[in-house]
DNA sequence: CTGAAAGCGCTTACAG
DNA sequence: CTGAAAGCGCTTACAG
């Protein structure tokens, strides 16, 4: 049989509401007694059942995480896993335990997250993704759940966490024209993404600032085996221009396969990619999207959402998280 | 304010426990019943509060899985995020939700769990990472909360999912032992950790057994900065014997490093290397250790000992998942 | 400063 | 085949 309230109230003599009040530390309770029952607790190794908690308070101190699509490209790279930790170490120093949706299809992950919200197991989500029109966020609205997204959304109105990846698109195509390239192509995964457009659209933003031509014949964009992708996108544009003196990817899989392209064909090109940590390619760049700081960020942020849902306030959050351009 | 199943009843004009009857589908409730209850709930849009139903009847169909250190290499290679796909899988097929256990030292870890499992918030935990003496198992153990390690324990009676890495280790090193090479390097993480040990052990086997000499000169570990450490281990290693024909790494951190030292100094030897999925690097051949089904069978394994827990069954699994050795 | 009572939304015997 | 009652372990007013 587990310990009660009731059981460590009658340890300490007291009634099971003053063993609450103990553990939430209410300044009404003299510290004599405070005393008495946190001895109790300990003795006793009492540790509160969560469930009857958040049953009556109706506050859970768990956030759901929601995952993309278990094939997505997402895994593979290491931003999920820094996303993650930045994540971890604000729910940790804020006890909130988290947990994650998944799912093989959209059907599977509304399951999941309808259980999270409906069922009261979270007291606010996080979605690791974007996508517009997304029925998921669709449910959440609707139903004034406290949540946001790590990513962009066209909707005006959805709390989010985002680098400003125009800007850097931007400021990776800057630095290669800084360094007096003109002949320069972008090999993006796929369009879909609000990241890969944001990324060409700075992309073209500099070159045009720089009077260089737009060439749809230098930017590539792939869906899947990205880096298959990238090997097969450097043929392509070496052929189309033997010339091309530097190479942007937004992923390191991508950049990957270009670079194995250009060791194999001795190509001496520049390349930058678009990466989180860790980057052990042969890059002349890349560009540090600070992903755990996306992660620390997005549990703070949502820890205030869910506050001024509380308090009634309705605040939209738009934070915006630095990129730096890393020579190497 | 939320609809509850007392809504459900008075709509369907039936008693609450009816309604839990439906939900649970006994067979004791007319279909015609069920079918007037079930129209309620779907027109109502209801769903049950999940902890209402974990505080009364003690399951709560949620798995935590505890993570290591935040600063772990863990999170830097591609097993981490396959394993969790294969425990993704499977959780979502039987309904079940994820809860993830972080912190940054052992003290916020061991708070996570207690949570967890004091606050009944999880019906069994899966352990991502093997350590002996771990005060997080002893825990659980003391418990008897339902619990099994992906990775190896000494203890014989925890149960646990793993690869026979003796016998991986083993079959690497005879790999290259069959393609006539003698010099045969081992360069791997940590030996704090089993995978590392028993892979080394696997290694001197399969030394011993065709004869080929140890030399401990050859052999290599690094707690930290893989791939640093693989270049400069690599560079020790030809210093000491340029005629080395072939090297074994226990992880693809430290296989970049190696391959980076090789390119460099236009070194043509072989390398094998362990690791899960997606190997891009130039190796001659790779472990595959099957991380998709060692989370899918963690998670299978783990709803069975709760099973059994709940029937008062004491059973120690022991599941092997299986190896490949992947040429390229 | 503290206690007794009511209730959160379910499920589980018990009874019929 | 179904309902009324009791209870899971907490917290929240209310009262003193």
């Amino acid at each position: 049989m587990p310990v009660t309230i009731k059981d460590v109230a009658k340890a300490a003599g007291v009634s099971p509401s003053t063993v609450t009040r103990v553990i939430q530390n209410k300044s009404t309770i003299s510290d004599e007694t405070k005393k008495r029952v946190r001895k109790a607790m300990k003795e006793l190794n009492y540790h509160p059942n969560l469930n009857a908690r958040s049953l009556v308070s109706s506050y859970t101190q768990v956030i759901g995480l929601v995952l993309p699509d278990d094939s997505d490209v997402f895994y593979q790279n290491p931003f999920f896993p820094s996303v993650l930790r930045g994540i971890a170490q604000i729910a940790s120093e804020n006890h909130y335990a988290i947990q994650i949706a998944t799912g093989k299809d959209e059907k599977e992950r509304l399951n999941a997250i309808s259980q999270m919200v409906y069922g009261k197991r979270v007291d606010g989500l996080i979605f690791l993704y974007a996508q517009e029109n997304d029925p998921l966020v669709k449910l959440v609205t609707e139903e004034q759940f406290p949540f946001l997204i790590l990513g962009k959304s066209l909707s005006p109105f959805i709390s989010l966490v985002d680098n400003d990846n125009i800007q850097a698109g931007f400021d990776a195509t800057e630095y290669f024209i800084k360094k007096g390239c003109s002949r320069i192509a972008f090999i993006g995964g796929t369009k879909k993404l609000y990241v890969t457009q944001d990324r060409l659209t700075g992309y073209e933003q500099a070159l045009k600032e720089h009077k260089l031509s737009l060439d749809s014949h230098r930017t590539f964009f792939a869906d899947e085996f990205l880096e298959e992708k990238g090997y097969k996108f450097s043929k392509q544009l070496f052929e189309y221009d033997p010339k091309t003196d530097a190479v942007i990817t937004t992923d390191s899989l991508l950049a990957e396969g270009v670079c194995n392209y250009l060791n194999e064909h001795q190509l001496n090109v520049p390349v930058l990619s678009f990466d989180s940590v860790n980057p052990k390619l042969n890059l002349a760049a890349y560009v540090n999207i600070n992903s755990l700081a996306l992660g620390r960020t997005s549990f703070e942020t949502i820890l205030q959402i869910i506050n001024d849902v509380k308090e009634n306030r309705q605040i939209c959050y738009r934070q915006v998280i630095a990129h730096e351009i890393i020579e190497k």
